[in-house]
DNA sequence: AAGGGTTTTTCGTATAGCGAAAAACGAAAA
DNA sequence: TTTTCGTTTTTCGCTATACGAAAAACCCTT
């Protein structure tokens, strides 16, 4: 395997747009230089060449420079691409009219999962941010049922690989995941008790393509402890079944 | 001004990344050659280097190529750095409620206008797409708007390019959009009325930022003709004005 | 006015990236 | 099956390109 080459210039371009974020939406040509060992020089050049498409764009304040709106351009396409975001938009607000809890919507990524919509504890509150987060599949329910529903050779992979812990629930250990991932695919369901963040629980289902059987990506309930008591987490069970399947429904349909 | 060398290889890669649109979401290399009129050999590099970061991914099927999750990750991360989604989205959703038409809040981009956010006209609709599309500024009542309060410079540009025309009452004269603007900034709003799609009205008011008085944004409300009759424009008017407001005054806050 | 921190620019060199053309692949037709 | 056509990959030299180091310009802060 030779490898086909990259072009490294590319590549350069590439990791400096992956350096901005939304803890740190501005860098400077100085910044960037350390974090990512490539020469000022070089930096200098990869951020005009975006700049002049505007992927990215100047402060002229400051002179540090941030991802600008041909990059949200270029996302939102992604974004109208996937199907099942335009599907479960509307059907999900639905859900949230009946249960005005936190919902969201997340697909699977090499190990990780990524926000698709997030819908907040109550209407009116700031809402759809977060989209577009990313975050490790191992730790939170909704990365435990897409990773369930993956292959084995995934599932290895990332065995081998290792897992990060964020709390002492974190599930880490290979042959511990591994009987969760069983449990969660017999149960049609996932359960994560303070195992990303402290305080914090999450219910989660997955949603199938009803012509392949893919997953094709899951559908979440967080809040603190109290809000999900068994009793609860019966009736949240119920309802996300439902419109996961609803979701399913009208994925092939288009 | 010598103008600083850009990277062609990097600008091989923008305009690659750049022909994948909603219409037209995968493509081949040979159609992105012939497109683009780079040798098939570089947009094959190119494709290799951007999917090996997931910004683009190929289909095992078809062997074309689609833009991947980590365009879509860098897309949200411009959106959640936009202050005025953040802010306006919850207010937008409540004026919503009221008036459940087609809701949009658009920014000005170089002669366009970019979509932010869009709520459909009834809850429940298939809903927040047609984010991040982009449409002409002389062509649409929020674009107008946005126009009217850029720089003379900026317009003066804009008028000496040209404008294009989307149906027989598009405004694209010179003279006859500079008045028109003047209008508009007397009267606090725009109002198009079949000038992008034959049938369709919109109405836009302007976002300021309190501190600069900069515009930062548009809201508009779109509908066929026969839903913006005079008495209801007035009814609109006042609740845009409104929430306007309210967004103006949220966005320092931070 | 001077100093430390930037961001730009310059410059010579090595090599990365280019296009043309050949090779491999794959689907559909014969 | 074999052939054909339209793809996508790979190969291969040459040249222009993109590289890093270092110098120059800039810009706040003191």
């Amino acid at each position: 395997m030779p490898g086909p080459e990259l072009l490294s210039s590319v590549q350069n371009a590439i990791r400096v747009m992956r350096q901005f974020s939304l803890d740190e939406p501005e860098l400077g040509i100085t910044e960037l230089n350390e974090r990512l060992g490539i020469s000022k020089s070089s930096i200098y050049r990869v951020l005009q060449t975006l700049c002049a498409e505007h992927i990215i764009q100047q402060n002229p304040e400051t002179k540090k420079y941030h991802l600008g709106l041909t990059a949200f351009e270029i996302g939102c396409v992604v974004y109208n691409d996937i199907q099942v975001c335009q599907v479960a938009l509307p059907l999900l607000q639905k859900m949230h009219l009946k249960l005005p809890v936190v919902i969201q919507l997340v697909v699977y990524d090499r190990g990780t999962v990524i926000h698709l919509l997030k819908l907040p504890e109550k209407r009116e509150t700031r809402t759809f941010n977060r989209m577009g987060k990313r975050v490790p599949a191992n730790a939170t329910a909704a990365g435990k049922v897409l990773l369930a529903y993956q292959s084995e050779k995934e599932i290895e992979r990332l065995c081998s690989i290792g897992f990060k812990s964020f709390t002492p629930n974190t599930l880490t250990k290979p042959e511990v995941l591994l009987s969760e991932l069983a449990a969660i695919k017999e149960n049609g369901y996932a359960f994560s008790k303070e195992e990303f963040k402290v305080g914090m629980c999450a219910l989660a289902v997955p949603v199938f393509d009803e012509i392949t059987n893919q997953i094709v990506a899951a559908i979440s309930v967080t809040g603190p402890k109290k809000i999900l008591s068994p009793a609860q987490i019966q009736i949240y069970l119920r309802e996300m079944k439902m419109y996961s399947r609803l979701i399913s429904e009208q994925l092939d349909l288009e």
